[in-house]
DNA sequence: AGACTGGTGTTACCGCAAGTAACGTACAGC
DNA sequence: GCTGTACGTTACTTGCGGTAACACCAGTCT
């Protein structure tokens, strides 16, 4: 098997094995939660430990890795839903329905994900704060933030705006998925609508009640 | 010292203890970050492991006191913020400032809530999905449903679309204020701005952009 | 053929942090 | 004086991330 072969055929013999050993580490995830150590990994993927840390450097790298799988999928799957050709209301609905679809579907990847503990090699500054947490959010925060700005005409100062909301809605649908994924106390449909009724400014215009701050 | 005294003085001396280890770690988290040892902490204090073990059983422990005491405290600062007597814009806004100020103030300590790393007793239920995850942001987006459910009339169905909006607005805030600690793209009131402006539905009034889906 | 190289795999170890056991010591109340 | 209880210690176990050193098996160059 030649170079040429190797192209059309699939990767080099390298990348099949890494992909091979990132299924497994998705299995043990699927199975052992973010927990989930290097040894039981590699004896998920019939190795021991060192083969992983040469293909990957360390934990993080590996995380790293499987958090690009499921995040590029996870992305693919809201960007179809953010482009469907409907109105901004019902876009916006199937997105935050997705999202959750997804998350309730894997919810073990989706811990592991989002609580990746982090160790940092403390690059000398003594305030790297920023750097640390998920990366899953930050990015789907960043991508939706794109998707807002070359869609929505919110005038001047329209980019850093797209990007805060980006971010912020992300992180709602993150926090809402993580609550309601923890007690159920509603449908997803019920949960869609009610989040999608927050972006759409019921609270701003939903009347106060009788008796409201008492001074 | 007797009973009596005691109470109208202060605690009883294993509670003073308490705060004084309290305060310790308060100190070497802000000082190490997240990444904060026992054995540190029992330095700091000025003592060893094992005392930190019978204070407060284990790590879990430990950091749950933590998080106690200082989402009281930004609890506290939270409900200040949400009971002013002002209309609903200005207090959403100066709730989100109060919250993005301390995040500000004290990162360190902020990160180290957020990102507990979790180890868990596994309760036998192979799917304890939810038990998870900081409780800080539970707590807020409880009390702040709990808020929205007591002022704001939302016809039938109130208490559950609170609850929903309580966690969706934590989350936006907390999304948003870590993308904000990182990168600081902006002022605070920049930042404060926008995000109420997310939440009184500029989302959804803003026109499309021309040259929309282009599939 | 035989040495050289690169990739795959191993066992055995280090360092470090969580958590525990066993022991020592002061000071209450009987 | 003796005993329980709370405070403190040293020294250990366990488990995980990470690494060093070595072994094996292609091909490949001379």
């Amino acid at each position: 098997m030649d170079i040429a072969q190797r192209t059309t055929d699939q990767q080099t013999p390298a990348e099949q094995r890494r992909r091979e050993l990132l299924e497994a580490a998705d299995r043990v995830v699927l199975r052992d939660g973010p927990k989930a150590s290097m040894n039981a990994i590699a004896a998920e993927a019939g190795i021991t430990k060192p083969i992983l840390y040469r293909h990957f450097g360390d934990k993080g790298g590996l995380y790293r890795a499987l958090a690009i799988r499921h995040t590029d999928a996870l992305l693919a799957a809201l960007r179809a839903a953010l482009d469907a050709p409907s109105d901004r209301r019902r876009r916006v609905e199937s997105t935050l329905d997705t999202y959750l679809a997804s998350i309730e579907a894997m919810p073990q990847v989706y811990r592991f994900l989002m609580h990746p503990a982090e160790e940092s090699h403390q690059t000398e500054q003594g305030f790297d704060v920023g750097r640390h947490s998920a990366p899953l959010l930050r990015r789907m925060g960043e991508e939706l933030g794109q998707v807002i700005a070359e869609r929505v005409d919110l005038g001047p100062g329209a980019e850093a705006q797209a990007r805060i909301w980006g971010h912020g809605i992300v992180g709602m649908m993150h926090a809402a998925g993580d609550w309601w994924l923890g007690e159920r106390p509603c449908s997803r449909a019920d949960l869609v609508r009610s989040l999608a009724d927050l972006l759409w400014g019921r609270l701003a215009q939903a009347p106060d009640l009788p008796g409201g701050p008492a001074f």
